[in-house]
DNA sequence: CATAGCACCTGAGGGC
DNA sequence: TGCCCTCAGGTGCTAT
């Protein structure tokens, strides 16, 4: 489900209510998500200590404490991270209940399962961050980055935008939408790309990003905020999803192909 | 080394 | 109604 704008919009959503908040005690319901949750370092680390920030990287988000400890969190294809103030009822699915010292809780829901929940020690890194590349709302997201971290690559540069070593952040929704909007067709050999396009990539993500940000991410089925909210970007998606519909700008029908495994959609008039 | 393919899960929706 | 098929926002392991 969630890509940077939807993982950036669960931060800021949780951001003011948890920071500051002491995670008195932790529920685990369900072990079994991607990688074995570690109960026993969860209670190490994270119970007993306080949430000073919640920072973002890629699609991670993390949770630092006031002992110099973290708490990663990936939310995979279907993972929820929803606030509660009181006792609600649990919703299916509810792996996670992080229990704050107001009486509210932090809980995790993932059908699915693709997700995970990392507690780091403190003054450790986290193994899982390590290789990947720069976030696309940095000054470190260049157009001549992109060009030498793919000089000669043969796979298609909507693959490329979507590996993490590469650029972090960018899932399947954002670089199609990227790409319509720069004019470039998904399946281009990325290493075939000039400069002056990859100029037109870097920017188009950034404003794809940047926009569904603004819109509170993309809610096609299930994403919701911290407090519940859908978002709107839905309402903004050029390709995504509209195999068949007309195209925004030329009125042809956009095209779906299959690039590596993924429905990658576009329109074969305005993507060269 | 770079890259393609598949596995990991549950649920929704369509066709019959 | 219900069964079976396909597909889904991600990543990481394996094989080539």
């Amino acid at each position: 489900m969630p890509e940077l704008p939807e993982v950036e919009t669960i931060r800021r959503s949780l951001q003011p209510l948890l920071v500051g908040r002491e995670v008195k005690t932790i529920l685990v319901r369900e072990r079994r998500l991607r990688r074995p949750v570690n109960v026993r370092h969860l209670r190490k680390w994270i119970q007993g200590y306080r949430i000073t920030a919640l920072s973002r990287r890629g699609k991670y988000l993390l949770w630092e404490m006031d002992n110099g400890s973290r708490l990663l969190i990936h939310l995979g294809m279907s993972g929820r991270l929803g606030y509660f103030a009181g006792q609600e009822e649990l919703e299916p699915h509810t792996h996670l209940c992080l229990c704050l010292d107001n009486g509210a809780e932090v809980r995790y829901r993932d059908p699915r399962r693709y997700g995970c929940v990392q507690p780091v020690a403190p003054n450790e890194g986290c193994g899982v961050l390590d290789g990947l590349g720069p976030e696309p709302l940095s000054v470190d997201f260049t157009a001549d980055y992109l060009h030498d971290a793919l000089c000669g690559s043969k796979r298609s540069v909507k693959t490329a935008l979507m590996d993490s070593r590469i650029v972090v952040g960018v899932g399947n929704i954002y670089a199609n939408e990227a790409l319509f909007h720069c004019g470039i067709a998904p399946q281009r050999p990325a290493g075939a790309l000039s400069r002056e396009e990859w100029k037109r990539v870097t920017e188009s993500v950034i404003r794809v990003l940047q926009q569904a940000i603004r819109k509170g991410g993309t809610t096609l089925n299930d994403f919701r905020n911290g407090l519940g909210e859908p978002g709107f970007f839905q309402a903004d998606l050029a390709v995504y999803d509209q195999e068949e519909q007309p195209c925004r700008r030329c009125g042809r029908p956009i095209c779906r192909v299959v690039l590596q495994g993924r429905s990658t959609f576009y329109c074969p008039v305005c993507q060269k």
